[in-house]
DNA sequence: TGACAATCACTGCCCAGACAGGAAAATCCG
DNA sequence: CGGATTTTCCTGTCTGGGCAGTGATTGTCA
């Protein structure tokens, strides 16, 4: 188990420990409550449009051409499929996007943006904007990059462990 | 309203635009991606124990003495009164905490955690931490200080708006 | 003292994600 | 060709958060 990790078999780093963990120090913690507040001051700026944050994903997707149906999104933004079948839903109930059912292989439904969709997106993208800027009001470029690089590698050594344990 | 500002009515940050928005380059995106994560791996590591990642929260600060009514932890993790309410229906009805309505002032319950409510959250922190650990795998103690500081700056300045909007 | 506001817990009603299971369709392979 | 596997979408059922509204209690202040 330990013995293939050819260049070191090397000091698991041993940040946080069981017995003397603490809610302040940690990064999880606080994770949690950013994300809770990037959340909240979005919410409350799309309520007019009849739009919450968690809608605005699909749709960004769906404009930037980065999938066109339901499994392609759940992946991009690693969330279960079936979730996606109720988000859809709740999107096209607003008429927001379209289902067509794929003729080449229909065990897919393409997903498409109607025009509202694509308007509702235009009008809501400043405001997405505007909460990410709001949260950064005293960093610089650099600080910026640097968190951007900090969270990937949090991300990648998670799903490097995804690939060991699953 | 403006002029308190001292140094500057100065340049507003402007990282994000609405009209070049990009989802790959959204710090927003991809914090919600590695809290996913820590939760997908804890969720793992504690099935076996009937228990979510979510539910340690209450633990851990009803053992940190950081509250001992629903309305203290919740401002503690951030949350609504009412979804503290049903996480504590949760824990309680798992034997893991147990409610007391307080004799002096008897609108509020105290919660305290039972011996079974101790003995899983000792179980389950070492989890926590691994799962923390894990994810800093190639981090130094500079960047996890690093990021800790980040992290505080973008919740100060969500709450800094909070109050003017609020 | 009596009206008023604030606080606390709780409840309904939404949106939202995880997991398991199922039906239909496509693909792979013997 | 024909069965096994995989992929895609969908549907329960659960946990979980946000918001609004309720009732009980406490504190405040005229």
């Amino acid at each position: 188990m330990a013995a293939h990790r050819s260049a070191a078999p090397s000091a698991p780093p041993m940040f946080y420990r069981g017995d003397t963990y603490a809610v302040d120090n940690s990064y999880g913690f606080l994770l949690r409550r950013v994300l809770g507040s990037l959340q909240r001051h979005l919410d409350h700026r799309l309520q007019d449009r009849d739009l919450t944050a968690m809608q605005i994903g699909p749709l960004v997707l769906l404009a930037a051409g980065k999938g066109t149906t339901a499994a392609q999104l759940a992946r991009c933004l690693n969330i279960d499929t079936g979730a996606m079948t109720r988000m859809i839903d709740r999107l096209q109930a607003k008429g927001l996007v379209r289902r067509m059912r794929c003729p080449e292989d229909r065990r897919v439904v393409r997903l498409a943006l109607t025009p509202a969709g694509t308007a509702a997106l235009d009008a809501s993208a400043e405001h997405l904007a505007a909460v990410l800027n709001l949260h950064l009001a005293d960093f610089t470029a650099a600080e910026l990059a640097q968190l951007m690089h900090l969270l990937h590698r949090l991300l990648a050594n998670g799903a490097a462990a995804d690939g060991v344990e699953g």
